[in-house]
DNA sequence: AACGACGCTGTAAGCGCTTACATAACACGA
DNA sequence: TCGTGTTATGTAAGCGCTTACAGCGTCGTT
């Protein structure tokens, strides 16, 4: 039912072989300019469309890269695919992405529902239990992990350095003058959540404060549902470090119509950096993972081990490390 | 330099012919539960994955369906991806994902790409010139265009009510109290902005009011700008009708800045429904278009249309039509 | 005038897979 | 015992494209 007629129609149509019609179309030069014309002439006529599927079987190159992410809600997300789309633009790919996957196989499942129609893999999956992951996952195929891996660290990747960060937002209220600081955790078998809360324990023993951490799971909800729990303490933290931004702005929300002053009463910080923080109110202070960069800098990445060679360049290829930028909004800054 | 071990590979090492390997891995039912055990353990053993474009040759079935939209940016679009994520899900398809076309010309392009990779296109194209569009695209592709085209109504689509949201947002307003209301446009070359401004200049006339229309693009920014024209101008309007959701959030924005109390001095209202209103201050009363069900049904339309048959039958598919609902948050409620 | 070099064109062999069709093996009833 | 139906397996023909290789005029040389 797809694109019915093909090269063969064409070259039929011009009164050439099939192997001139090709390479009229793929413009070499090889041509004599009026088997050209003739061709074109006739491919426009009957509004011949190659077929990718063909091209890619064909050559072993699909100009294409998977993207697997564990979700593409919400505005991280977002930023990420825009990321990869705005690099696979500039490297004339195409991006197949597939979303929500919840544990280790589904995402290698639909990672191998990608063989043979990508050039390479983009992935992300921040599972804690993804040793095997980086077993099943390579079929020879470039890759690029978005965020690191659960086992080994011998994949090429971006990751953001969450423990620094973490620290750094610890610090950060600790100097606001923050002495009662607690965490709402991300989901506890996401390494970069974990990551960031090994950061927040170490940053508050460094600081010699005793830790209160509240669970969460990255939604607004959370954050929303972590301060309902503060509320209802005798007493209220005076500084709160959320996991991630969504989490820190459900939080704003609950504060806020509690009718406690932030930062005055309250400083919070997030981690992320999305596109929202900035529209809050009061505006979200946050660590700049760059997002969208590292979307962008993997594609690159990953752009760069598919031209270069192959499956095995990978192996060499260093991984990224990003470490992310504090960025004092209204919300903490306590002057 | 794809996946090396092709199926021939495994049916050597399990003994058997390539065409009982192939029906041992998919599952049919005229294979021996020995050969199916054997071959299941040379694929293991081998990591066979199957290419999925020569299946897709063979096959010509891809289980890929291609989006084609304007931009990823933002969250209206993310939205919409995950709309269409989720159906795709559900309808075990992929997505085959192209942004930021700024014209039909790119549009088309992409969709060319596509050809032979996907099974059906899902379109947004909401270019004033688009008559040129459904002569070009449609290569016999099942296709679903999302938000209106140009030219014809002839395909078949899910589009928004974009005229009577916004002659409603006006009533709303102006039952509201506001007698000045100005409106912040979209991209003058945008359909559905178009319209939005074609039921906010009815709404006014219906009202016995005069209009003001500033110019935008859709972004923040330009919500941003436009209040500073307001603001310098004599006397201020008392309500402000912006064509979506980021230019009523880029307008609060500035009007808090600039000291005005939204919605007492200035009542505000946006389109779309997009998440961030909510967490906007005060939330912004908007247009619910439900973004991510336009996203859901345009894939299961389009799937409906796969299976169904395919091209022809999608002329007679019927074109759905979203009313907006409105949503009145704080931003515009004076009670 | 004959010969190689050169450039355009066509033929055909895949790319890895599915699947119609042929074949073979076997059980059954007559 | 033979024919027939049934089922598992193999053979081979594509799907639409690219591309190595062969073929064949043309032209410049000697």
């Amino acid at each position: 039912m797809a694109a019915s007629v093909t090269l063969n129609d064409v070259a039929k149509a011009a009164g050439v072989s099939i192997a001139s019609a090709s390479r009229a179309i793929n413009g070499l030069d090889n041509v004599t300019e009026e088997v050209r014309e003739r061709v074109l002439a006739a491919a426009g006529k009957l509004k011949y469309v190659p077929h990718g599927a063909a091209r890619a079987l064909a050559m072993s190159r699909t100009n294409t890269i998977g993207v697997i992410l564990p979700d593409i809600y919400g505005e991280f997300f977002s930023e990420i695919i825009r990321g990869i789309d705005v690099g696979a633009r500039a490297s004339g790919l195409h991006i197949l992405v597939s979303g929500s996957h919840g544990d280790v196989k589904e995402a290698v499942k639909a990672a191998r529902a990608m063989a043979g129609r990508v050039d390479g893999l983009l992935v992300m999956a921040p599972y804690a239990d993804a040793d095997d992951l980086s077993g099943k996952l390579p079929f020879n195929l470039p890759l690029v992990m978005m965020g690191g891996v659960g086992g080994q660290a011998d994949l090429p990747s971006l990751v953001v350095d969450n423990y620094s960060g973490a620290l750094e937002a610890v610090r950060h209220l600790h100097e606001q003058g923050c002495r009662r600081i607690a965490h709402i955790a991300g989901p506890e078998s996401n390494l970069e959540a974990q990551d960031r809360l090994r950061g927040y324990l170490d940053g508050l023993k460094e600081a010699g404060l005793s830790p209160q951490v509240l669970p969460g799971d990255f939604t607004d909800g959370a954050g929303y549902a972590a301060v309902q729990t503060l509320l209802a303490q005798e007493q209220m933290p005076d500084g709160l470090f959320a996991a991630n931004d969504m989490m820190a702005l459900g939080a704003t929300l609950g504060l806020r119509e509690a009718g406690v002053s932030i930062p005055d009463d309250i400083a919070i910080i997030g981690f992320d950096d999305i596109p929202v923080t900035r529209y809050a109110s009061p505006p979200i202070s946050t660590l700049r993972a760059g997002v969208f960069d590292i979307g962008r800098r993997s594609l690159e990445l990953l752009s760069a081990l598919i031209e270069r060679g192959s499956a095995e360049a990978s192996a060499s290829a260093a991984s990224l490390i990003v470490r992310p930028e504090l960025v004092v909004r209204a919300s903490s800054r306590r002057r």
